[in-house]
RNA sequence: GGAGAGAUGCCCGAGUGGUUAAAGGGGACGGACUGUAAAUCCGUUGGCUCAGCCUACGUUGGUUCAAAUCCAACUCUCUCCA
């Protein structure tokens, strides 16, 4: 496990982050040598990243960590195309301003993890329209299409899937390959830029960049991806009891974002610590020998070690205080996602279905009514049997709100104001 | 440009005039069991002012007492030919 000379390299094996490198002793000889700059890139398809994304920012926490140049790049222009790789249809295209949005509300994540600035180990942050958007097509075609050989791009798996599905391909995504594979060039231009990181589904994109690279006069450039992970049943990781595990906090509570942590599978809990965590390894290994329900305190930790990174340590911890009150005491706490409603409509009396829908905890009336009849709604730890309940002032309880449950999990508290 | 095939609910996929809000599976959600886990079992899975009503089977029209199912045009996808 400890054949790597870098510490970068050596950091990422055996945390369990590599699943291919180009050039495995030439990268880690580099990485030894001297101070290198690499980068990943990252779509502004949503207004934030979810936890599938949170694995490249660790490669690129750890990159400066050990003494390396991070860039986090930003895709404003790449974005514009929309990737193919591995995807069986097009996706819709985004318009320009909802590109400029997403890449503005992304933008907020990353600091929690890399330290940007001017100096030479600060790390910056891109964006590849810059290059990108000022292109003229017949000089590109001449200066870089003509180094890519149609029937290779052909051969890479990540088209193949789109391919023999028999989905049409249009130009416009083929093209995508092309321009990642010039940022990494570009990249290497402006600012010295050796290593792409990404995914294991970004492979084929990042080689097709060394080739460019090769073509062009670059030195010697290299990939590293990591595994796609999934949990240990089989599901992709980034889905929690409400959807997508976002990473901005507009989008999810920290909160939330703990639970979702908490809620680890026995079996990917040692995993989970080496990939999302930066405790050491040792501790790691400690935590890691806990089984049967000691396991419960050590997802505690995973969930408050992965939350205080990105949401800082006082907000983990809290999180952490707020699930214990929930569910080792039943009781509500005041940092459960609250929803506030005018007092005089409380006043009033509001129905059941329509107040939870309000709440967010159901999408619709119908499905309320649903929930009711299955037995999965509580008010203030009261389960609920009739649908046409009507809440009003008579159920704030001794802190002055209503909470709202659905299930074991989803709680919600109304608040007067 | 020519000849075929197809478009169904979140996804896959049955259905070829009425009993179809639409089989089955997946996913998701809820319940039971547990450890706020996994596995397993059970239930739910269009909306509403819910014993009733409304909207839905690519789009728009038509036939019919009655259409996802028949007809026409259009849009998009795929296959083969040029």
């Amino acid at each position: 496990m400890s054949k790597f000379k870098s510490e970068f390299l050596h950091t990422l094996s055996e945390r369990g982050f590599i699943h291919q490198i180009s050039d495995e002793s030439g990268l880690d000889d580099l990485l030894h040598k001297e101070t290198v700059t690499a980068y990943i890139g990252f779509d502004p398809t949503a207004p934030s990243l979810h936890a599938g994304g949170l694995i490249q920012i660790m490669m690129l926490h750890w990159l400066q960590k050990t003494g390396h140049r991070a860039i986090s790049l930003m895709g404003g222009g790449t974005g514009m195309v929309g990737d193919p790789s591995f995807k069986d249809e097009a996706r819709q295209l985004m318009t320009v301003d909802t590109i400029a949005d997403n890449i503005a509300s992304i933008k907020k994540v990353f600091s929690s993890y890399l330290t940007y600035g001017d100096g030479p180990k600060d790390a910056l942050m891109i964006n590849n329209a810059d290059w990108l958007a000022g292109i003229n097509y017949l000089e590109f075609l001449r200066d870089v299409g003509r180094h890519f050989s149609v029937n290779r791009m052909l051969s890479f798996d990540s088209v193949k899937t789109r391919l023999d599905r028999e989905q049409s391909l249009s130009f416009l995504e083929f093209n995508y390959m092309i321009l990642q594979a010039y940022d990494f060039v570009e990249l290497n231009k402006r600012y010295g830029t050796r290593l792409q990181m990404g995914g294991s589904d970004q492979w084929g994109n990042i080689i097709n960049g060394i080739d460019l690279g090769h073509r062009m006069g670059t030195p010697q450039l290299y990939a590293l991806t990591s595994p796609l992970l999934t949990t240990s049943s089989g599901a992709k990781m980034g889905k929690s009891v409400n959807g997508a595990v976002w990473l901005n906090a507009d989008m999810l509570s920290a909160y939330d974002f703990w639970q979702y942590w908490r809620n680890t599978e026995d079996a990917d809990v040692g995993r989970f610590l080496k990939l999302y965590t930066t405790l050491p390894m040792d501790e790691i290994a400690r935590l890691s020998t806990l089984g049967g329900s000691e396991i419960n305190e050590v997802k505690k930790i995973l969930a408050t070690e992965i939350t205080a990174l990105l949401h800082g340590r006082a907000a983990a911890e809290q999180a952490a205080e707020t699930a214990r009150k929930v569910f080792e005491e039943g009781a509500a706490d005041s940092n459960l996602p609250t929803v506030t409603l005018p007092a005089a409509e409380i006043e009033a009396g509001i129905g059941l279905l329509g107040l939870f829908v309000k709440a967010g905890l159901a999408a619709s009336n119908g499905e309320m009514r649903r929930h009711v009849q299955g037995g999965a709604v509580r008010i203030n730890d009261e389960p609920v049997s009739d649908e046409k309940r009507v809440i009003g002032s008579a159920d704030l309880n001794a802190d002055q709100v209503i909470k709202l449950s659905l299930g074991k999990k989803k709680h919600v508290l109304v608040k007067p104001a």
